[in-house]
DNA sequence: AATGAATGAGCCTTCATTCAT
DNA sequence: TATGAATGAAGGCTCATTCAT
């Protein structure tokens, strides 16, 4: 029982992540994810009271991510620093141009109307998170002394901030591949060092 | 007539503006808008046929700014480029922080749900628009030796992206003063001569 | 004044029937007549309080025919009574083909939901007066020995209630000219002397 | 499920044909059918999206008719052509003179304002299948020498459009059972040979 | 556990009617 | 007289939520 529920819970958010994923967050209505799931109204109801609730379950349950792990292997490996910063940067710029699965517009209208306490909030810490990988990427960088920068950490966030940027951008104005290159390559060029940007 | 219509319009679109700035835009139905003029449901529809149609106008209709006025005026005198940039970006401030009417996220709601051409954009002309004034100041550091940059648009838009990552910040994360202050600085860094920077 | 507001409610009238021959009764709204007269909301509410209103003054104003006009100018002249009869058919065939300005659908919805004494009903004037000249006609037709028929108020109100039927019929199912054809000869063939209908 | 689904459906129209019966097509609002039927609002858009589609199905939904049934009994037994022609117009008064649940305003008003193909059209269907049961009984009639006819078909045309032209009649004008049986027996002498009608 | 019919609150929209000018 | 802005009642529709089965 418990296990079986358990299953069920798995697949209502699995189904339900699609469903915010093409829908935003506030457009989905409990019968969307009733729809997505093929089970019966109050059969959701048993789990779940509302959209904000399985929403919540989404974010915390992380999507198996296989680019983490194409990180992970590569920090395993011997990659250069640049080559795992480009796996990086391919990842968040997937995301930007919405060429995978993307949350991060339900994310934010989630986030606008709710306001959850800092350490409990999952964007922040996917951000946290995601800066402090871009950090190790870089420092490792300058460890094998293909970068040159010397305050790693801001840096790191400064390319994540220039990330959400570009994720709004793409959403609201629209973004093509060139310009996240243009954005991302500038940012770059400041960790390399001034000889080989010449 | 005319005339006291177009008071009356001006007059629901500042009600509006009030609204969609502190409930975005999904959120707001006629009847919000209907409740903050004090007028009659149908007294609205006189107008207005939609909150689509209230919220573009809205976007239209620039706020008076007594901002952009401040940098012309301190353009017109002899206020260093640092002064003139230090202006602009407690305006920018302003904007992350909330400090004033905030349209950034009802914004972002309506334009990820209708797209529209480019070109008649209003987000992406506002943000052009603040590029470029970026860009002039920047130029005016440099002729004054206070800045130093060899690409000077390049470095406005980093800046004006990463500005548009501190909104978003803002709006899904929370962020304080300090951290805003941290990141714009960090990019200001990159425009002063290395030697002050010590 | 008097007077001329005695030309404008007729101007009113003139412009409300088009309205309602175009879109029945219960279609029409005060801004419908509001709209065609091009005048104000208010003004229309100075010479007419509802559509019923309006309606039925323009029931009660004929509209100039000139078809009466020309049965009128047949009767004066030799025509036989034959071309009379063809002149009268020839008019209702025209109503029950919507080929002329038709106020049965209007009427019909008015008075299916306002019920009225049948002596102010024009409705029934109308047919009453129909049915009298059909009469007139079919005794003229007797006295030349065109036609031959020992009821012929009987006739005339069988012809025109079988108009009635065409009518409706070609308002709800459609009807084409070669059927009201039909119908209407199949009636006349009961005036004329057996021989002559082989 | 289904079949209690398909219970509720029934009882819906049931209910919307006496609204329909006495209000006509225009005048009836979801609310008036949702309060003939005692259920919410949300509750009748679970069966129907429109007074239309309510309409439509009332129209195919035959109402329990005693009787066709009647006059089915009738030519079953040895009922004279007279008789059965007899119980035929007796139910066509009973429509006329509204002494019977009659949707033929409604049907009037809906298909006024609904176009549709003539073969999909209910109304032309049942005037059709009037025109042929009628006909069936004059050929009967002629067959036992009660009726003469040379024109059975046309006969029975003529009779279906004096007894539309009484309908409407009857709903515009108002009418008494007296006119009515006059007109019916005006169509009907036709049929008899001239030394009875004396 | 699961179903899905039913409810009713809430927003949308239109229109007859009024009223200050 | 004439205007047209303003009102609010009425009806449409959707959706979260409940509940009998």
């Amino acid at each position: 029982m418990t296990d079986k529920s358990t299953q069920k819970r798995k697949y209502i958010i699995e189904k339900a992540r699609e469903v915010f994923s093409s829908k935003g967050y506030k457009n989905v209505t409990m019968k969307d994810i009733v729809d997505a799931c093929e089970i019966s109204r109050g059969g959701l109801y048993l789990y779940f009271s509302s959209t904000s609730e399985i929403f919540l379950e989404v974010l915390a349950t992380e999507e198996d991510d296989d680019d983490d792990e194409a990180i992970e292997r590569a920090l395993r490996n011997d990659a250069t620093a640049g080559d795992m910063l480009a796996i990086f940067l391919k990842e968040q710029k997937k995301m930007i141009l919405k060429k995978k699965n993307n949350l991060s517009v339900a994310t934010f209208e989630y986030f606008t109307e709710n306001k959850v306490a800092p350490n409990e909030n999952p964007i922040r810490t996917q951000f946290d998170t995601a800066v402090m990988i871009a950090e190790r990427l870089i420092e490792n960088g300058i460890r094998s002394n293909e970068f040159y920068c010397d305050d790693p950490r801001g840096c790191a966030r400064n390319l994540m901030y220039v990330i959400e940027g570009l994720k709004v951008a793409g959403s609201t104005m629209g973004i093509s591949e060139e310009i996240v290159d243009r954005e991302l390559i500038y940012v770059l060029k400041g960790l390399v060092p001034d000889e080989l940007n010449n």
